[in-house]
DNA sequence: ACATAAAGTTTGGTATACCAAACACTCACA
DNA sequence: TGTGAGTGTTTGGTATACCAAACTTTATGT
């Protein structure tokens, strides 16, 4: 039983994720609501709500609240996730500005698999626990994209303050 | 004169994509070819290339070779451009396999800002560039999502081993 | 309690992008 | 120099996703 999991069009995703969101902040999604984030009118709504409700991943009775059902709610987390992840890489790794992290997490966020999540999450964490890279390695990407030629002498002092950090097995050169 | 530039769907990034390539590997595209690469029919070809043609990115008339025109040129270079960037990426810094890396890129490119895609190009220099990240550091990811835990010795010798060719001012703890 | 504002729905229309299949053109070669 | 296979186009139809605006239902304030 059930309706067999078609996958979603990338509007029913902005859908899903948008009513999980309302429904953290205001218990239910309403129409309204929706429309607004979603910069649709309110009839638009209405037509993909019967949509996500025959899909079985929300609870749609016309002129009552809206609230996802496990399955919705389950493929919203997943969404979201991935929206969380893409922006926290273009943010926090990339060092974009965080409207364009946004708003380009928005839209990636339909364009890549699981998989591919996964294994971002997994790079964003080795940089982090990696003793050569971590939070003073991406800060001084900024330092690399902003200037022309990265300075020799301040790389090696670079190193030596990681070093300094972490400690190192003594070194020698030929 | 010319055509305003309006943005482009991702279809009709698919197809100026396609007819680069095609140019390419056959001086010119043909609609068989473009129809095959895309996975559509032959019949939904001749329609997306009129469109093209009344925006000036292709030269068509009917029964006649596909040429991109200069700013289809430029169009499908930048689009071709996203695509490398992003493929080398996913392959060569997360080390997803090519399959992987190739689909993923083909849905992503048209996704991301231009901005995004440029400072993803110098995030992957600085990786390249940096003394204390490199090939080295890249290939070592794979110990770090393939295992449960980074072991703290490796991760000193890994460390002393990149002091060791690159060099370093000496180091000192508290 | 009831008028009216607000919220939600429905209907009819647009645009994109595709398919299926009939149709038209081109070119190679017989 | 036809003729047929291959290539390209057109037509009619489908599905999605939206808007505009008429309409219905629910909620609110006095």
């Amino acid at each position: 039983m059930g309706a067999k999991e078609t996958a979603l069009s990338e509007s029913q995703e902005d859908y899903l994720e948008t009513i999980l969101a309302l429904e953290k902040e205001n218990k239910v999604a309403r129409v309204k609501d929706i429309a607004e984030r979603l910069g649709v009118l309110r009839g638009s709504v209405s037509g993909a709500l019967k949509n996500l409700g025959e899909k079985g991943l929300i609870h749609y009775e016309p002129y009552s609240f809206i609230t996802l059902t496990p399955t919705g709610k389950r493929l919203a987390g997943e969404i979201a996730r991935r929206h969380a992840v893409i922006r926290d890489f273009l943010e926090g790794v990339l060092l974009l500005n965080p409207e364009q992290a946004e708003t380009n997490a928005c839209r990636m966020e339909h364009a890549m698999d699981k998989a591919v999540v996964d294994r971002l999450v997994q790079f964003i964490d080795y940089i982090h626990d990696c003793p050569r890279t971590g939070p003073d390695w991406i800060e001084a990407f900024v330092n690399y994209y902003s200037k022309e030629k990265p300075d020799p002498e301040q790389c090696r002092e670079c190193l030596a303050e990681c070093v300094a950090r972490h400690g190192a097995a003594e070194s020698s050169q030929p």
